[in-house]
DNA sequence: TATTATCCTACCAAATTAGTAGACTATTGT
DNA sequence: ACAATAGTCTACTAATTTGGTAGGATAATA
């Protein structure tokens, strides 16, 4: 399951998709509309920011906004970026990688199911942006 | 991810497996033999054994060992029972269902897009069993 | 009745998650 | 220049989940 921080990120970057173009929007306007703790929005935001999704503007008239047109913005990056893994198990991930200990995964019938649930999410995460967040 | 939980309890159910119709097996052999602390072992085959998956003997010459044919066991089944929800939100959980507050299900494009991934993903799961997982 | 082995209740420590506090810094309008 | 605005940053805290452990109770067998 993603995390609240993962969910009210989706909830906060959708709000920005629909607003793209329009110019900053305030962390607290986002709050409000979309009934997220102001403060824990605050370090979610930032977080993005420091990972290029999104960029600010301090002072009046100020806000965030994104960085990319958000049909260039995956989800799978997003999943990642605020939730970690996609795989299910750490010696399937390809962005999380660890081998498992005691388990030889040439031989090991789980690694390989995992590998096929792991593919068809990213069938599909990988080739939906937060353009198809909105209706 | 799958915690420690779910993975030790698939590498119990796959030992198990491989030792199908060959009598009960000590906790203890599963213990050392995939390398599981004996205690935390002990709670997930109980659970298992609550669930209806795995059945007991008590006494010299008991163990555990699987109630059913492994390939009428299915992944999915697992998965819900040692680690919980499948799908990425509450919302589109089919076990684990909870309405999500402040969002209108009819109108949230990640609602769809997380019931695509949850479908591609009991695709598999629903449709291998323990049988599958050893080679 | 001793031995074997699971069953059960309860506990515990570490890690993660979810959220808060408050001071600091940069920008803008007057 | 300076007040108001709005994001930045560090640090803390509370609650929950995770990953175990301890030890006695119970049941089956020999």
């Amino acid at each position: 399951m993603l995390s609240k921080k993962s969910q009210y990120a989706f909830k906060a970057l959708t709000y920005l998709t629909e607003k793209y173009g329009q110019g900053p929007v305030l962390i607290s306007e986002i709050s409000k509309k979309k009934k997220i703790p102001l403060k824990f929005l605050e370090n979610i935001l930032l977080e993005l920011k420091k990972e290029d999704i999104l960029d600010s503007k301090k002072g009046k008239g100020g806000g965030y906004f994104l960085k990319k047109d958000p049909a260039k913005v995956k989800m799978a990056t997003i999943i990642r970026l605020t939730n970690g893994p996609i795989a299910m198990l750490p010696c399937v991930s390809l962005y999380f990688y660890e081998r498992c200990k005691n388990c030889d995964e040439k031989q090991c019938g789980l690694h390989d199911l995992m590998i096929e649930v792991r593919d068809a999410t990213l069938q599909i995460v990988e080739n939906r942006t937060l353009k198809d967040l909105i209706v």
